[in-house]
DNA sequence: ATAATAGTGTCTATGAGACAGTATGCG
DNA sequence: CGCATACTGTCTCATAGACACTATTAT
């Protein structure tokens, strides 16, 4: 009645945003199995500190990186016993999304961020998890506010714009971007301008500091 | 270095719809802890017989009730120190659709169907995971087909306008639907009628057997 | 003044909701 | 025939896309 339990992880897939790409953060494994491959920032559950295994991501990614993200979704377990040569295995995979100047401002240890569409051979099923991590992001995206969570909190209109553009791989038209902003009633005016080689831009931050999901609304 | 390992489970939320309400399965538990309350179906991960986690939630079902859900999502992972009194445990929950009257024509040794909205105090944290079951399932039914799994295989447009109506509990127009329906291509007309009371009405099926989620498309 | 970027106004096409109408079975 | 239910046609309004326009800065 008593069965053998599985090793249970946590994965991160850490998304960021610069010159318009979309960057993931990996890190090179320093011990077997896939010693030298690319891999997610990921760990262990302990049981004796974690109090849920988003607690546990958010100690990996703290231990590993140095800052806590501000947009964090679990995504998918991935199980089955080949995953990870050693044993029968479990991932509890996560989404987290951080603005690029943040990023910067951190150090990385052994951490590099590459471009989603031109990704290394991974480690373990990291593939898959990248894969479904980025398709939950542009599936989102057109219909909440989770381009937000890509960009620094106070951000011009046209930078959200590039922003969703960017996600969505698609042009977007200026005004009617601004009108759908205005009609989700998401955006809170600064009175604070970007000076820049033109006309100021205003600058805007997210309203309530809330995820706003149309479908749900 | 090594931690000792959590507890892994599969839960699943089983749902049908019986006179335009909707009904999740629940077992009274035979053992310590919460001997007694009624729960969720499912059960410990087998590692040396499951391919994965879904692996495992398909026969728990098979094995408890009898029968394969033509829909079975992954739904969250629920995980913490005390959910399960024994030790730190994690739950990978899962919603199924069942049509009742495929339900029926089972053998069901032990499980009762209740109202999702008049639910007695469930086992662990299984309240929270139903609650996350009904919330993914009304979310997604606007814009999705869902909601075509809690219909046997071949179904009337009422009988499904009926269906909508109950998860989005919400009255909708009938010709609207019908032009949503048109518009989504998702059905398929069989040559056959029901013959009822007045005039009969056209059986359909979903065509390609698929889930439609507007949300990607 | 000119260039460049920020921001607005408006026309039109498309799709959703409301509602009225037609079709076909049963008694 | 009349009633009940299946199914269709059409009007209107809200929203999304295309595009032209004005505003404000730097040089």
């Amino acid at each position: 009645m008593d069965y053998p339990l599985p090793l249970v992880t946590v994965d991160a897939v850490l998304l960021t945003l610069r010159e318009s790409r979309l960057e993931i953060a990996l890190q090179p494994r320093d011990r077997a199995p896939f010693k030298g491959a690319m891999a997610l920032p990921g760990g262990v559950v302990h049981v004796d500190e974690d109090p849920s295994t988003e607690a546990s991501i958010r100690r990996v990614l703290r231990d590993k990186t140095g800052f806590e993200p501000r947009y964090l979704e679990q995504l998918q377990v991935f199980s089955g016993p080949d995953r990870d040569p050693r044993k029968w295995s479990l991932s509890v995979s996560y989404v987290a999304l951080v603005p690029a100047a943040e990023l910067e401002a951190t150090p990385q240890a052994g951490f590099q961020f590459v471009n989603v569409d031109a990704l290394p051979p991974l480690a373990f099923d990291h593939a898959d998890i990248v894969a479904a991590a980025v398709a939950r992001l542009r599936g989102k995206s057109s219909y909440s506010t989770l381009p937000f969570f890509l960009l620094p909190e106070r951000f011009t209109l046209t930078e959200l714009q590039h922003t969703y553009e960017a996600i969505l791989q698609t042009r977007l038209e200026k005004s009617n971007f601004r009108r759908k902003m205005e009609a989700w009633d998401v955006l809170q005016a600064t009175e604070d301008y970007v000076l820049g080689a033109q006309r100021p831009a205003r600058l805007y931050r997210l309203k309530d500091f809330t995820l706003f999901d149309r479908s749900v609304g």
